[in-house]
RNA sequence: GGUCCGUUCGUCUAGGGGUUAGGACACCAGAUUUUCAUUCUGGUAACAGGGGUUCGAUUCCCCUACGGACUACCA
């Protein structure tokens, strides 16, 4: 209770004057999942808004989790999107290591601190005995089976055990943990920058293990130590976090540096798009879409998952997607570079309730930030796509290719998926359409038109549409008639931009020699 | 089960004691067009339910329902 009154007011005190750092602290499990990808957006946007600093730490405490490949595929992720980090394992800083495997050794010190003190104490019992307590406990319809202020009394520790059989133990080199020492009944307020004053009854709380029995600390101990040492002002993670605060701002108390303790915000989670649960890393691509920003092939399954990068989509849209997941500026702007982003962003605006997935809008912004790139940078993606089909082509030649495409298209490699006709003659033809448009007409109107092309002394789609008009008015055709026909003839599909520009970039020869091919393979539909 | 968090159109959300409850995506319709797409115009569509407080509640309070998270020597 002694805390109660003025901690607060000096936090807030000294806060101000602090230069904000806040972390991104993701385990090496395997990729990183699109929720740890927000995560980290919003620590950076806040950090950058605040004039200050952003570090990554890696919390590899459990080594047998530990996936060979994991740490580099997150500095990747993040550097695609880029996410710039201040200090890192790779990065380096004032507070290295930034691995917490690498920083194994401090972490005792603050344990024995907390045993010392009386807030924390040696526990020597085996998992058996620890299923067997909850067993029982279950058996006796306990609401909450825990190891806590109640049961501790009967395992065996450092409170229960005579004073020389728990120095024995310890001296013989018999396993243990530490365990925090959570009082019986208090109150544990927590001020949440999103959700306001949480208050939790430590009675909720169990006897978390701090140090485990190969010498490592759990997530607990360990990121409060950090961040304590690293200097972090404002803690920035997600909802699944929220129960756990209040234990960890009983180990600030008790080790003594609540008045620095950091500013939580617990985020949002992101859910399924049915809404069913939380999106997770098991659901790779079970869902319609990656849940992982770079694909990611598993080391010991080699199970594949696609990625963002992978997909198509654009840095810059997947970003602005990412961050009004959950967030809003609050005026009707939708595109936002980074910076603007950084510009807009507060956490008073990160809205309390679970966002559902969907899809269909990072669809959307990555046409919008497709169309506005200049036509020289679209053209490298259809220009990237061509060796492998064994074709060549000027980048002047591509630039009005993408021009043309770039309203109807939502990825890069749609360019050539969807524009493959502009460099290969059509091998099949939409026969429903050719059923319904082609006709004996038509294909006497085509093969006049095709036969006058050579007559044209300048080439370019608005001579060819003059041409084509002529030819059609001295057939009494009418162009909404034989308009698609041509277009299959020419494409072979149904859809695409102006026909008369796609004329113009593959030219007289070719028109030619497409209008010849079709007048023969479709004369079945000239009745 | 227990603890905690949440609930405005299908989805992301704005708003906030008196509003025609606003925008975006998606969807539908119309216009333009040589097709598709783009673009433009218009449209369908929401305050979970019940109690309070109040002249008045979607907004504040309580309860219920529903959803989610957590409940490891994992993070």
């Amino acid at each position: 209770m002694k805390y109660c009154t003025f901690a607060p007011l000096l936090k807030h005190l000294h806060n101000m004057e602090r230069e904000v750092r806040v972390r991104f602290a993701p385990s090496p499990t395997g990729a990183l999942h699109i929720g740890g990808v927000r995560t980290a957006l919003y620590n950076y946007l806040f950090a950058k808004k605040m004039g200050g600093k952003m570090l990554l730490r890696i919390e590899d405490t459990d080594q047998t989790r530990f996936v060979p490949g994991a740490e580099q595929y997150i500095f990747e992720s993040l550097e695609w999107c880029g996410i710039k980090l201040d200090e890192s394992p790779i990065h380096g800083g004032p507070h290295a290591p930034y691995r917490q495997s690498e920083r194994k050794p401090m972490y005792m010190d603050y344990a024995l601190q907390l045993v010392e003190a009386g807030h924390a104490y040696y526990a020597f019992d085996t998992a058996e005995e620890l299923d067997a307590m909850r067993e029982r406990l279950k058996a006796a319809k306990v609401a909450t089976p825990q190891y806590n202020a109640i049961t501790r009394a009967t395992m065996k520790n450092s409170l229960t055990l005579p004073e020389d059989e728990v120095k024995r133990r310890l001296e013989s080199g018999e396993p243990y943990v530490i365990r925090l020492k959570v009082p019986r009944k208090e109150e544990v307020r927590l001020k949440d920058m999103i959700r306001g004053w949480v208050m939790v009854h430590s009675s909720a709380l169990d006897d978390k293990v701090l140090m485990k029995s190969d010498g490592m600390p759990t997530y607990h101990l360990a990121n409060i130590v950090d961040d304590h040492l690293m200097g972090i002002t404002h803690v920035i993670r997600g909802e699944e976090w929220l129960p756990s605060a209040p234990l960890h701002v009983l180990l600030y108390r008790y080790l003594g540096w609540e008045d620095t303790m950091p500013e939580f915000a617990h985020l949002p989670l992101l859910l399924k798009p049915d809404g069913n649960g939380k999106l997770s890393k098991r659901d790779g691509d079970k869902l319609g879409f990656p849940v992982f920003p770079l694909r990611w092939v598993d080391p010991v399954s080699g199970e594949v998952s696609s990625g963002y990068r992978e997909s198509g989509y654009l840095p810059e849209a997947f970003i602005n997607f990412l961050a009004f997941l959950g967030w809003n500026p609050g005026t009707q702007q939708e595109l936002f570079t980074m910076e603007e982003l950084i510009e807009a962003f507060s956490i008073e605006r990160i809205g309390k309730s679970g966002t559902r997935f969907d899809i269909q809008k990072a669809r959307w912004y990555n046409e919008q930030y497709l169309r506005a790139k200049p036509d020289t940078e679209l053209a490298q993606y259809l220009l990237a796509a061509l060796p492998e089909q064994d074709i060549a082509c000027s980048p002047e030649r591509a630039e009005k290719i993408v021009g043309l495409m770039k309203e109807r298209v939502t990825f890069p490699q749609d360019f050539w998926k969807e524009a493959s006709y502009f460099f290969v003659a059509p091998t099949q033809y939409n026969e429903q359409v050719a059923a319904k448009k082609w006709s004996a007409a038509a294909a006497g109107a085509f093969e006049q038109f095709r036969n006058e092309l050579g007559s044209l002394t300048e080439f370019n789609a608005d001579t060819v549409k003059a041409l084509l008009l002529q030819v059609l008015e001295r057939n009494g055709l009418k162009i909404g008639q034989v308009m698609q026909a041509l277009r299959i003839a020419l494409t072979g599909v149904e859809a695409g931009p102006d026909l008369m520009a796609i004329i113009e970039i593959i030219g007289r020869e070719e028109t030619e020699q497409r209008i010849d091919a079709a007048l023969s393979k479709l004369a079945q539909y000239a009745a």
